[in-house]
DNA sequence: GCCGTTTTCGGCCCGACTGTTTTCAGTCG
């Protein structure tokens, strides 16, 4: 799958947007009447496609396009068309005499539908090419200013949002989750010299849900309406908190431009176009920003309506009532002016509605409330409860076939320890096949056992001796089967031959995973964030054969992959699989990863008893020992081909 | 156009900020 073609997902979400535009444009007109559900409905399609973590095109090839919430029949027969066909007719017919300036201009910041549409037919400006060009020239000239509906401001808004567009078009990338945490932090500790009028401070959005990748940075802070001991003669004291917050954010040395600020909210830019988001609100309000604040959207959207069906008008403030039936037991409207109800912490919240409090890596809008209503949330897996780490890259070097490790067996079994893991795993990459053979192969893998056996003797450390094998093209593994036996466990991983037809990897994969003491599936995807796309395969066919044979499937807690990514965790587990979180560290300070690795497995709602590497060092041992018999295995640099 | 976990019709989240405005529309999250 390639993420630049038509078919991904960016494309198909810029598609539906500009559908939505289409029927906005159309508002008002005869044939635009009752749009304005519609246009959410494209929208909200829109959202949800921009967000999943697996290309849509290979949801549809799989048959579950209509389990995607917001894809009905209409957008649905209309997606299918575009997979097989290239096109829809309906959107086609939907688009047609609107130029396609229009949804370029779009893109640029503070320019929506209606502006794009006014700025093309006013000035004729239909050519792709140039209109940004244009546009800006235009606007140089003041000629923009003249315009009903716009005025001098707005013109420089447009052509600040230019330059802002160019300069995106070059790099629009997400951030990685640890890259964000820094900026995050730094911007933290920058708020936090205010001292005390700052209750509490706490990075939300994307960032705490623990997406593998970040948008954009959200933080909201607590104040107190008074300030205590504040002197009355003091003038500056009596600056409003809040005013003194958004004044101090906007003199963040990172900042390199403001978006917004108002007075309990504003948004700077930093370098790199990151943007940050800073909402200010008082302490017994606080609860109701955090939820609104770590959302997602699709997840305040659900709990909203909810929430509407018993009564409630919910919003970042608190809950207003808007039905006097439906009224719980004893809770008033609060007499005189305020009838909205506070609520200091989310707990409150969820329990005012019913509701248990989701773990924010699952609040996706997904099923969360409808478990959460039943009192049924699972009891998600915590870093805690990882006993040890078996994708480990050491410094003894087996010629392999990729990078070494930087440490000693002895230093990261030292890092286990304070870890305060139960066990480990080694698993270097096998050996390089060129050069060497079957025998030379076997010699170094007697030699490492022997090696490791004799370093791990006087550490007392339970220990298991594994190794990271290529999948080649054509489904054999990079090892011969005379050198297996210097093995507890083999992990299988795809690091080359990326692009392949669906069923042709499928077949690849399904044989590599019937060789001998394989049991765990490396990084899955084989997916890089940011530099390359996952592979393309038949999940449920994997996830069937890796829990008929026994195996895992890794969750590999490296930043730069994730992968599994929590989509498919969150499938894998519905179909019964089991995993392994690993950090695939090539030095001990990687070890560390393994939190992100158990943020990837919570949102893939996976519980203890999921992961392998929770479990007892007996358990684990046991299930390395349930190693099957393969039913059929190719020789070592056998010279025909399965295929 | 989508959704519903007893619903296949009748609903559809809520607010901040900005600019051009004397009360609101557009854009954004």
């Amino acid at each position: 799958m390639t993420s630049n073609d038509h078919f991904s997902n960016k494309s198909i979400a810029e598609l539906l947007r500009n559908i939505a535009a289409a029927y906005q444009l159309q508002e008002g007109s005869e044939s635009g009447k009752n749009n304005r559900f519609r246009i959410i409905a494209y929208e909200k399609a829109a959202d949800t496609i921009e967000h999943l973590s697996r290309e849509l095109r290979d949801i549809w090839y799989e048959g579950k396009l209509y389990k995607i919430t917001g894809i009905g029949s209409g957008i649905g027969s209309a997606l299918e068309e575009i997979f097989t066909t290239g096109e829809s007719q309906h959107f086609n017919e939907i688009l047609k005499g609107i130029p396609q300036s229009v949804f370029l201009l779009m893109k640029v910041p503070g320019i929506g539908p209606k502006k794009a549409f006014r700025l093309v037919f006013h000035f004729g400006l239909t050519d792709t090419e140039t209109v940004v060009h244009e546009l800006r020239n235009l606007a140089r000239a003041n000629k923009v200013a003249d315009l009903e509906g716009f005025g001098t401001k707005s013109q420089d808004d447009i052509l600040e949002g230019l330059n802002i567009f160019e300069r995106k078009d070059k790099r629009e990338e997400r951030m990685s989750i640890s890259y964000a945490m820094e900026i995050a932090s730094g911007v933290i500790q920058y708020m936090k010299k205010l001292g005390t009028i700052i209750k509490r401070i706490d990075s939300l959005g994307s960032l705490r849900r623990r997406v593998a990748t970040i948008g954009d940075i959200d933080i909201a802070v607590a104040i107190d309406e008074i300030i205590e001991g504040s002197d009355p003669q003091s003038a500056h004291m009596r600056v409003r908190p809040s005013q003194a917050i958004i004044d101090h954010f906007l003199k963040y040395p990172g900042k390199r431009s403001v978006e917004a600020a108002g007075e309990r909210k504003a948004s700077i830019l930093a370098a790199g176009n990151i943007r940050i988001d800073l909402r200010v609100q008082d302490s017994e309000s606080y609860g109701s920003m955090l939820q609104y604040l770590t959302g997602s959207k699709a997840h305040n959207i659900k709990l909203r309506e909810y929430a509407l069906k018993k009564g409630y008008s919910l919003s970042e403030y608190g809950m207003k009532v808007v039905k006097r039936n439906n009224l719980r037991h004893s809770d008033p409207p609060a007499d005189g002016e305020e009838s909205i109800k506070k609520f200091k912490d989310e707990k409150s919240l969820y329990s005012f509605l019913g509701l248990q409090t989701p773990p924010p890596e699952i609040r996706e809008g997904t099923s969360e409330i409808y478990y959460a209503k039943r009192g049924m949330l699972p009891k998600l897996v915590t870093i805690e409860d990882i006993k040890g780490d078996f994708h480990l890259h050491s410094s003894y070097d087996l010629k392999p076939s990729h990078d070494l490790g930087l440490d000693t067996y002895e230093e990261m079994v030292r890092k286990a320890k304070e870890l305060q893991y139960e066990y480990i795993g080694f698993s270097e990459h096998n050996p390089k096949q060129s050069g060497l053979s079957e025998n030379d192969v076997k010699t170094i893998m007697e030699k490492r056992k022997r090696y490791i056996d004799s370093v791990m003797k006087p550490l007392h450390f339970p220990y298991f001796i594994g190794l990271e094998v290529d999948i080649l093209p054509d489904g054999r593994i990079a090892l011969p089967e005379s050198a297996i036996e210097y093995v507890d466990y083999l992990i299988v991983s795809l690091h080359s031959s990326f692009t392949m037809d669906m069923q042709k990897m499928t077949t690849r994969v399904l044989r590599a995973l019937s060789y001998p003491k394989v049991k765990i599936f490396g990084h899955p995807t084989a997916r890089l964030l940011g530099k390359r796309d996952g592979v393309e395969m038949d999940w449920d066919q994997i996830f069937d054969q890796v829990k008929k044979n026994n195996q895992a499937l890794e969750i590999n807690a490296a930043p730069s992959r994730l992968d599994l990514p929590d989509s498919l965790v969150k499938e894998g587990v519905e179909k019964g699989a089991k995993f392994i979180i690993d950090t695939d560290a090539h030095a001990v300070v990687n070890m560390d990863w393994m939190k992100y690795g158990v943020d990837v497995a919570r949102r893939g709602w996976l519980t203890e008893k999921d992961v392998v590497n929770t479990w007892s060092y007996p358990k684990i041992k046991k299930w390395f020992n349930s190693a099957f018999k393969s039913p059929k295995i190719l020789p070592y640099l056998h010279q025909g081909s399965w295929v």
